[in-house]
DNA sequence: TTCGTCATGTAATGGGTTACATGATTAC
DNA sequence: GTAATCATGTAACCCATTACATGACGAA
């Protein structure tokens, strides 16, 4: 019945603000725009579209056989989904929050992929939030780790190691966004965490 | 009825393997020990472990009032699980297997945990498997990116490399681990990987 | 005309959590 | 005596996938 996803949720609306779209390209974009993030499939992407639409926040409109109806992607468009303004206004409001769940590992992914269009506290409060989240789970970590790390044999204690390591390594991820954020220059232009790399050549990243 | 996750009927045979323990014992092992891992609840484990019996897998112990019957914890014990003889055969089996299951993303952290108990020529193949899953995936997020990076603001982009780089880390540490691994050093002693780091003091890591 | 992609959906199932219910044991 | 932790379980729900069903369009 009700079927509120949270992430799905908001990137579907967060999608549509930019632009109206079908399904189908909403999901593609959910892999490839948004698309670090796990792919939906249709059994939970149109359903979700439904109750969005019972709650008001999208519109459907059916583009049946009119060819100048859908100028949009050059083909056939059955269902085109458009935010409306209550959705507008929805999608305002969930980009204003910045409680724990916005930390939560599901849902920072897309909070963060939307930064552009949160406010700049809003921003600092997310981040820092998910930095101390992962603090906490750093300590836990190691405070397990040493009660139990003569018991473990080599590749517990490697995957170990290389676990915590992952999570330290996004916390100074986290802490050079935080600093970038405070030195003001994360609006929207000029690249966070800008140190000259260039993305088609990844080299000497760590060590 | 069947409630056959894979992830935690692996993990629990394995514990069971070295020690009978009770479900509660079991839980916060899988925090711990195994601990890098997701904490299933009791919710999942108590059923899983119910259907594991009826698989003639695992045995119930009921230790009901007796303080002597109970001298593993020091404290009452109510129900002891042991593996049977069948259930040591079938985590063989699986421990044998090498297949795709065992390179996603769910499997290979609790297939890496028992690589202790598991066959060289098996690590090898899981780990590789591993790593050529992990590059497929890094190349259509390479393919993706250079499609949309125009239409892309600073945050998303960000996240993108950000998430690539996760990647390129995870494949440099397989490459390190089957080097190891072919170099010999890789059995049950001799750690892998091993380049002089201290688990006790990870300092350096903020900034 | 057949194949690949576009496009939309539903029913069954899976895998897991939350909230709840119960009660024993230990420590204070 | 009361609070925390140990210990076991169940029912209701949640989120999502899989498999299936349907069909239109474009290109070979």
């Amino acid at each position: 019945m009700s079927r509120r996803s949270g992430v799905l949720e908001f990137a579907v609306l967060g999608l549509l603000r930019e632009s109206p779209m079908h399904g189908y390209e909403l999901r593609k974009r959910l892999n490839t725009s948004l698309g670090v993030f796990r792919a939906f499939s249709y059994g939970t992407l149109y359903p979700c579209l439904k109750t969005l639409v019972a709650q008001g926040w999208l519109t459907e409109e059916t583009a049946p056989d009119d060819p100048l109806a859908a100028p949009l992607a050059g083909r056939r468009a059955k269902i085109v989904y458009r935010l409306t303004s209550a959705g507008k206004e929805h999608f305002e409001d969930l980009l204003a929050q910045s409680g724990p769940d916005a930390w939560e590992d599901e849902q920072f992914g897309v909070r963060f992929a939307f930064f552009g269009h949160t406010e700049r506290d809003v921003r600092m409060r997310v981040l820092e939030g998910r930095r101390s989240r992962l603090e906490e789970r750093l300590e836990r970590m190691r405070a397990s780790l040493a009660r139990t790390r003569e018991r473990l044999d080599d590749y517990t204690l490697e995957l170990q190691r290389h676990g915590m390591e992952s999570v330290e390594r996004e916390v100074r991820w986290l802490n050079e966004l935080i600093e970038t954020e405070r030195a003001g220059r994360g609006r929207a232009k000029g690249r966070p965490a800008d140190q000259g790399r260039d993305d088609t050549d990844p080299t000497d990243t760590t060590t």
